[in-house]
RNA sequence: GCCAUGGUGGCGGAAUUGGUAUACGCACACGCCUUAGGAGCGUGAUCCCGCAAGGGAUUGUGGGUUCGAGUCCCACCCAUGGCACCA
């Protein structure tokens, strides 16, 4: 009764655990001398104002929950935190309240180690990166010079993103359905010199290398989407009355015989031509209609083109082109359904076989071939959208490849056009080169000079970390703030010489977080290596023992953006000799998203939930656990505030049963160890069964098979220290401030995380008599419990012998009988 | 439209290879303890019929393979995520 009042006390206890743990500096890994080297990392957040949200939880606390067990399992982890601290959000912030980014972000950085360390988390602070710090940017600078040196980094005019409330341009990975992947504002096209990074340069092998990689499925697809690979052919047209040429890209030349028009795009510099006046064709003069059509189409917002539909318009050039195959014309026409960026800016129309250009040949009268046959064996012309696509079939109306399936005829034909030098094979991607220049304050500054003439040239590496000046107003104007600064051109000029200029733009924070993972194995960096060397970046020999990341964990909302950056910069560095892998994450796991109500949390909807009041009335274990607890990691789920109870009691009953039963050993001294054959079994099987779900980062099942074990020790009134000690091991990885706790109520020395993972034996984990199911006919009938090993004869004559399966088989025939050892009996009658 | 993933009680979910579907927990009902309970403990429960013993149905829908299907195959429906006038 007494023990009874007596309550677990999640604060004094965490408290008491997390200083003990950083007085024995228990989770600083040594780099150097690890045997067993594993890399935990999570994605590093931005270091915000606000408290940490259930989203961070959900991620860091199940992630440090898979890395305590790998250590258990007695590998040397590293676990390392940082923060990705330049970016909108700082800037912002600084906008709205006139503190300078730095110094925010320094006392954010501050309060969110202390709710991080509150999680219980084993992260090594020693190795704290922040990416807004000078001894981090210089090497984000360091980076671009070397990007620079090896021709992967440029600078060049050309229509761009431009997020008119960040007022900044964005890459393309940042457009998420026209819209700012920040702020959801419209995106507008703008036409502006900037600097870009060449990850087109390694598009094949980020498409190749995905296969080696353990990764979800779902995140393979969406770069492969992404980067969008395409073989296909340029075919060469000569367009008559002119000595132009159209090249078309195409992956369906097998249906080239019925081909009957040309489209190009507003942009392609034959409709500039014409619409200049430049050429001129006999039919009459069409310079205006392209004109005023290319005029309106550059006009045209990524909202106007998906209010028209898939509805076509167009223009006709009055120049025809020739099919070298069959000598017929193609009338050249200009329409925005064909993109300049894509392949050549040109498409031969086939309206037989391509929905969008039999779209385009109905609205403008252009005769439709049909030169494959349909599935259904029909030959006749094509007269509906429906009919179109047909991606099998054998070819007709084509000449040579008549009668050939589409897949051969498309070799036959690429050979043909090659032989005859119309056609050249071609892969064309979808991924383009990755701008990097950004007009905002909070980011690091691109470490290039402009001579009076304009001319770039990159900033000797002794100069780095080439400082963001403080002397400018935070605004964003569209114009780069940093041109305010008078501090920053004077030391340029200083430095270069009379009217030199800095280039005023910042790079994208993902450049930032492209190479942090490398970071973190460079704790102690030289604090000043000046001219920064290889090494100072990345040390050879921890980069070999310690990349690639053993397991990644974040959120699938980075698929194309920095997970695909990252790749790039991982390999152009293996390019450049300074690391030994391509790859910087062998095996990358997604948390799920934690919603409430079925909505995702946002400030706006107002249905965020604080972490803090739970934590302060259940403790971060309860907290933490119930996380786990709410479904399969990698689903995510919604919230409930009731949910967490049940864990709740869980910890309760654990500390009650460990009290009393440990209490009841010591006072009265008696043996309590004399082992009980049904719970020493149980035992092993919950370490089987805890050890399978953590193997699959299945936590919720980890935390049910303590439950049910529990619920048995419960029921059997007593617990002996063995099965103490190893409870509270089990318990290390989930509620490692409770484990510890129990960990020493048992007399276990030194820190949970420092034992070893139990083991089992399988022997252990079966029963010796088993319940066996009986089914007549695939329906179940009875049971019946009979010896693990008994042979099937004797089961068999049991199983017949049951009083509810005679009514079901008497008077039958017995068709089949099927004994499954230990599960089940099927009669067939 | 295309690609991917998923659909199991009132709810979150469990069920490595086809082998007793609904573990574990929440919420619920009843009981115990209590001055009290937003505490604790115990019992019950997928649904339908039945006082009960028991029977029948059931893993989005419809088929199929099998002694046996949540799991494998085919068709369809729905949900979520991604791509989308990409030639």
């Amino acid at each position: 009764m007494e023990q009874m009042q007596e309550f677990y006390d999640p604060t004094a206890v965490e408290t008491k655990w997390q200083e003990k743990w950083a007085k024995a500096k228990l989770h600083s890994a040594d780099l150097q001398n690890a045997k067993k080297p594993y890399y935990a990392l999570v994605m590093f957040p931005y270091p915000s104002g606000d408290k940490l949200h259930v989203g961070h939880w959900y991620n860091f606390a199940p992630a440090d929950s898979a890395a305590r067990y790998t250590r258990m399992k007695g590998f040397n982890v590293f676990e390392p935190m940082g923060f990705d601290a330049f970016g909108l959000p700082a800037e912002n912030y600084a906008i709205k309240t006139g503190v300078p980014p730095a110094q925010s972000t320094a006392k954010n950085v501050e309060t969110m180690i202390k709710q991080l360390t509150r999680i219980g988390t084993m992260y090594d602070w020693e190795k704290l990166v922040n990416t807004s710090d000078p001894s981090y940017y210089r090497w984000t600078q360091w980076l671009f010079l070397q990007m620079y040196k090896n021709n992967l980094a440029y600078k060049k005019m050309g229509m761009v993103n431009f997020c008119p409330s960040c007022q900044t341009v964005l890459a393309n990975e940042q457009v998420w359905e026209g819209k700012c992947e920040r702020c959801e504002t419209e995106v507008v096209q703008k036409p502006l010199e900037q600097w870009y990074w060449k990850i087109t340069n390694y598009a094949q092998k980020l498409v190749d290398n995905l296969d080696q990689l353990d990764w979800p499925k779902k995140t393979k697809v969406m770069q492969q989407n992404w980067i969008g690979r395409k073989v296909g052919i340029d075919i060469t047209y000569e367009i008559e009355g002119t000595t132009e040429k159209i090249v078309c890209f195409t992956t369906r030349p097998d249906t080239n015989f019925g081909a009957t028009f040309i489209v190009i795009a507003p942009e392609h510099p034959f409709a500039k031509k014409v619409a200049g006046g430049e050429l001129k064709s006999q039919g009459g003069d069409h310079a205006s209609e392209v004109s005023t059509y290319a005029q309106q189409a550059a006009k045209k917002t990524e909202l106007d083109r998906q209010a028209e539909g898939r509805k076509k318009t167009g223009v006709f050039t009055g120049f025809s082109a020739v099919n070298s195959l069959n000598g017929k014309k193609l009338p050249i026409w200009v329409s925005d359904f064909v993109l300049a960026g894509f392949g050549t800016g040109a498409v031969v129309g086939v309206p037989g076989h391509d929905v969008r250009d039999f779209e385009f040949a109905t609205q403008f009268g252009i005769p439709v071939v049909r030169v494959v046959v349909a599935s259904d064996g029909d030959t006749s012309p094509i007269t509906s959208a429906e009919q179109v696509q047909e991606k099998e079939g054998k070819m007709i109306n084509s000449s040579f490849l008549d009668g050939l399936d589409i897949r051969e005829a498309t070799v036959r034909i690429m050979d043909h056009l090659e032989e005859n030098g119309w056609g050249k094979r071609v892969t064309t991607y979808r991924l383009r080169d990755w701008l990097i220049s950004r007009q905002r304050y909070w980011g690091a500054p691109i470490p290039i000079v402009y001579d009076p003439e304009g001319k770039a040239h990159p900033i000797p590496e002794k100069h780095l970390p080439w400082l963001l000046p403080t002397d400018v107003e935070f605004k964003p104007t569209g114009k780069s703030p940093l041109t305010e600064s008078k501090e920053f051109i004077a030391r340029t000029e200083k430095i270069f010489g009379k009217g030199w200029r800095p280039e005023f733009d910042t790079m994208d924070t993902f450049v930032c977080s492209s190479f942090y993972y490398l970071r973190y194995l460079m704790p102690n960096p030289n604090p000043n290596p000046n001219p920064p060397s290889k090494k100072d970046f990345i040390d050879p020999a921890l980069e070999k023992k310690w990349m690639p990341v053993s397991m990644y964990i974040g959120g699938p909302e980075h698929a194309c953006m920095h997970l695909i950056y990252a790749r790039f910069v991982m390999m152009a560095l293996k390019d450049f000799g300074l690391v030994s892998h391509e790859e910087p994450f062998q095996r990358l796991v997604h948390q799920g998203l934690i919603t409430n109500k079925g909505a995702k949390m946002s400030k706006s909807k107002g249905n965020v939930v604080s972490p803090d009041s739970f934590i302060d009335r259940h403790g971060s274990d309860v907290f933490r656990m119930y996380l786990m607890f709410m479904g399969p990691f990698t689903d995510g789920g919604d919230w409930s505030d009731t949910g967490i109870k049940g864990i709740d009691r869980f910890v309760q009953r654990v500390w009650r049963l460990f009290s009393s039963s440990l209490d009841e050993g010591k006072k009265s001294n008696k043996k309590v160890d004399q082992k009980d054959a049904d719970t020493e079994r149980a035992l092993h099987r919950t370490i089987k069964a805890v050890t399978d779900s953590l193997e699959r980062l299945h936590f919720n099942t980890a935390i049910s098979s303590l439950m049910e074990f529990l619920n048995l020790l419960e029921a059997k009134g007593s617990l002996t220290p063995d099965i103490a000690k190893t409870f509270a091991l089990l318990l290390g990885p989930l509620a490692p401030h409770l484990a510890d706790e129990l960990w020493e109520m048992t007399g276990g020395k030194g820190f949970v995380v420092e034992q070893s993972w139990p083991t089992f034996d399988p022997a252990m984990t079966v029963f010796d008599e088993v319940t066996v199911a009986i089914q007549v006919n695939g329906k179940l009938r009875g049971e019946v419990v009979v010896g693990a090993n008994a042979p099937q004869e004797e089961v068999l004559n049991v199983a017949k012998a049951h009083e509810n399966v005679q009514k079901y088989i008497e008077g039958k025939t017995l068709k089949k009988e099927i004994y499954v050892p230990g599960k089940l009996v099927s009669l067939v009658v």
